[in-house]
DNA sequence: AACAATCGTTCCATATTGTGGAACACTGTT
DNA sequence: AACAGTGTTCCACAATATGGAACGATTGTT
């Protein structure tokens, strides 16, 4: 205990750990239980929980157990909608669409089929649609096929569907399918959704590494050779790492994050 | 600016103020707009934000500019399942269930009918069975009344399907019956899912006030009169807010929490 | 190229600020 | 009634956070 940590910040250190501790457990603590935990007096442990409360990221429930405050559950709520994932992703889906001129999509694993929640549309007038909110089964198109390879969701029971002639619909075919996007790092799709229709999609990842969404080029066979879309796989994988992967300090280095 | 704060906790409060800002501004602030900003110095600032980023509270992109850290971003991941709702009010089902006999049903908005996350089963032989999972219409049942009601969702466009000879099927009747679901706390069905099927629900909300599912308590027609339901149905609004409201400093006042 | 303007980190003397033991207030149990 | 359990407040003390200045690194301007 007592390690003492490289700067001087011993308040906001121990601040924050509690704060860790009560957000992580799943009971709620008392002030007598951190503050042994902790080994910090109950008088200090006390200030600074009242701080951590007076600035509403700490409340207390009917017996002075403590919870996450309003700050921290109305950053929870507004942290999970699909609104932003769009935003975040709006940037690349706009850069894809306009270096390629084809259709791109978002989508989410939603529930039974996936759930495309933005497009940003081609230039040309033969293109795909508004794909918003319609429901795609996964074993048959490029998004499905990635958030399925990556585990964003498990294979359904039953039947796969036969959609067109060049359908997955063999599940042991389906499972080498997938194994092959882990190891190209995107999916691709000629012809299995509708007859004429290609498309090339990859993952969003989360910061821990958890792929949640999927981004896609489509458009028609005529445009797009399956060379292009590797090449636009490749592309996208690259544009989505970009965008994604935050640290990286330019800054002189410092010390600043030492352990 | 300085506003000196009731007792001394200057670092803990500069810090929180800091993590307040950098979690809420919908583009990430950079260090130095944060220290003008609060008019705290470069140096201290970047001490706290430090702390902050050592204890994964905040973390930079690629241009230095500060993001909520991955504590924050696992919390709001965890936060927004269903299975912490459920965690949170099966204690309420249970009792619920045991006071009754009946059996209790947990829901929340889903997409185009509600859906049920949870249920405790009745004592009797005859029974409701299982709803988990299952996908009920909104405007014939009292979880969904309840949600309509309280605009956890929006009433669909197109017809009203009628399941049974007492289902609402006018937009018009289903308003004035929401508003005196708002009016009394809790909602009704007597027979209008299901011949013989009687139900009531009430709203849970969140410590903003916002509904964000329902609890009900169905069984048949023979064992449960209006007046029961009725009964119930306080018991339930009572319940949930007994449940639901956390504050209440029993210990002597003191004035941790002032502003 | 050299210069000015930002940016963020580190240093260090200073005293402001956080610290923790002890006393206190309140509940519920033995 | 005394006790073991909460959590909050008080206060003297010095450890800790503070902030001005110096520094290094990057960017944009002349």
């Amino acid at each position: 205990m007592g390690q003492a940590t490289v700067s001087g910040t011993r308040a906001v250190d121990r601040a924050t750990a509690l704060l860790t501790h009560i957000i992580t457990s799943s009971t709620p603590p008392q002030l007598g239980m951190l503050a042994r935990e902790f080994d910090i007096p109950k008088s200090t442990t006390s200030r600074l929980i009242s701080a951590l409360e007076r600035q509403g990221f700490v409340k207390r429930d009917r017996n002075g157990a403590f919870l996450p405050g309003d700050v921290l559950t109305r950053f929870a709520r507004e942290q999970n909608q699909d609104s932003v994932l769009v935003a975040r992703m709006r940037p690349i889906l706009e850069e894809l669409a306009a270096l390629t001129g084809e259709t791109a999509n978002l989508a989410i694993s939603g529930n039974g089929s996936l759930k495309i929640i933005d497009q940003v549309d081609s230039n040309f007038m033969l293109g795909v649609t508004n794909w918003i909110d319609k429901e795609v089964p996964y074993h048959c198109s490029a998004l499905g096929k990635v958030l399925l390879a990556y585990g964003a969701i498990s294979i359904q029971s039953g039947p796969l569907p036969k959609l067109t002639a060049k359908s997955i619909t063999n599940r042991t075919k389906l499972l080498t399918e997938l194994e092959s996007v882990r190891k190209t790092g995107y999916a691709i799709i000629d012809g299995e959704l509708e007859d004429g229709l290609v498309a090339v999609a990859a993952p969003v990842r989360e910061s821990d590494g958890r792929v949640l969404a999927a981004i896609s080029i489509s458009g028609p066979t005529t445009r797009l050779s399956i060379k292009d879309l590797n090449r636009i796989g490749l592309l996208t994988v690259d544009m989505i790492n970009e965008a994604t992967t935050p640290p990286k300090n330019q800054m002189k280095p410092g010390k600043a994050g030492a352990a």
